[in-house]
DNA sequence: TAATATTGGATCATAATCGGATCAATAAAG
DNA sequence: CTTTATTGATCCGATTATGATCCAATATTA
């Protein structure tokens, strides 16, 4: 019955899977069980999971089974699991989106002291001559400002992105583009945001991280 | 059997352990002792620790025994483990500053099917009677637009935020904020952002989505 | 201090499970 | 009749769980 048994057994898989039914345990059942539960033969099975799979919904594993695409959406370690794999222009994108929000949180927030310690940082990342040091800094100037805002759970999420930015693959990158005339282009433009915040001007601030982490971005990935 | 038994036991003893079974003496049973309450081999059971080991909850030590390693700042353990203790109200601020973006990104990035799947959760939402059946549709709603992201980045991070959105204490705020008038309303909104998702209308799926949580923020914060 | 027990680390052979692949027989549709 | 999809069967290779045994480091006890 050239009706495409397969087809039809792979839509309702699809629409199980869609419904979450197998999503806490990220996997499906074999293809043996499931050929069995739907009355059709290993094979017709297996063409309806290979549909699947083209669609990119399952990936196979010979031995082991068959995975769900998104597995474990709902545990903390496996968001940990897939975000460590998350692209360069991926980070930077949402970088674009806390930061600025950040900084301008910041400008109206942040205690002398701490405009200070913010000070301190971007003095100190101007002073560095090599690129692991104003890294580092770089790096403790971008928190002290997420330590301004009031938001607990923004400050870590910043701490998630900023772990991602120390894995090893991160660091070829930064050391790839960096160059001493753009450490002096990021240090003019960290001076231009510690100038809005300590001016207590919201929009400056904003905008400034804004124009600094495009900045960066084009430097980054071109 | 290749059931992936290892794995299942490793996810209960995350539980435990994140339930603080054994946080006054900062160290599990012995491995055989483990082994044989879960009935599994040890060899299995060796496999589920060193999956925890793994991801840093715990340290082992030849000859003493396999200890909690307590959250340390700079580690993706120890970041969760200060996420969960987020306010709503933080939570809420930064669901305003991702989901507006996602939404944005969505009405020119979303494939018709991806618009149909938002919209069936959408109708589903409506349909729902009770809290619970509401909130699960709610989620899929919002977390669809996530998926027309290209960014898999921040849908991770929507994933996070929504994974605390479940933990038990908030579920008690959401059912004390809830009500049948407030739930037409949030379907409401959702019609809007959907009909502004479907016009391909970036500003106006941003404001539909800000309007939106301004609402939810409003009702649950007061 | 010395002997013993406990605990994690490591390896092996065995058996079971699972996806991958192929083939001949059968049935349905053009 | 030709084409195509399904079936049922069989084998393969990869992965995993098991049970057993030994090693190495630590803790306990005599």
């Amino acid at each position: 019955m050239p009706k495409l048994v397969a087809d039809d057994v792979a839509r309702q898989l699809r629409q199980r899977i869609e419904a979450g039914e197998w999503e806490a345990m990220g996997r499906m059942p074999p293809e043996r069980e499931l050929a069995q539960d739907y009355g059709v033969a290993r094979n017709t099975m297996r063409r309806a999971v290979s549909l699947l799979e083209e669609d990119g919904i399952v990936s196979r594993q010979i031995g082991r089974g068959t995975f769900l695409s998104q597995p474990d959406a709902n545990s903390f370690a496996g968001i940990i699991g897939r975000i460590k794999g998350t692209s360069p222009a991926d980070l930077m994108e949402l970088r674009l989106l806390l930061e600025p929000a950040a900084a301008a949180a910041a400008a109206t927030t942040a205690s002398d002291a701490q405009l200070e310690a913010i000070g301190l940082a971007h003095r100190n990342a101007c002073r560095a001559t090599d690129m692991p040091a104003f890294e580092d800094w770089d790096a403790v100037f971008h928190q002290k400002i997420f330590d301004c805002t009031r938001n607990e759970l923004l400050r870590e999420t910043h701490n998630l992105l900023r772990l991602l930015r120390n894995q090893p693959l991160w660091f070829d990158m930064k050391k790839r583009a960096f160059s001493e005339e753009r450490m002096r282009q990021y240090c003019a433009e960290h001076e231009a945001l510690l100038d809005a915040l300590m001016r207590r001007d919201r929009d400056a601030a904003r905008d400034a991280m804004t124009a600094h982490l495009k900045t960066v971005q084009r430097n980054l990935l071109g």
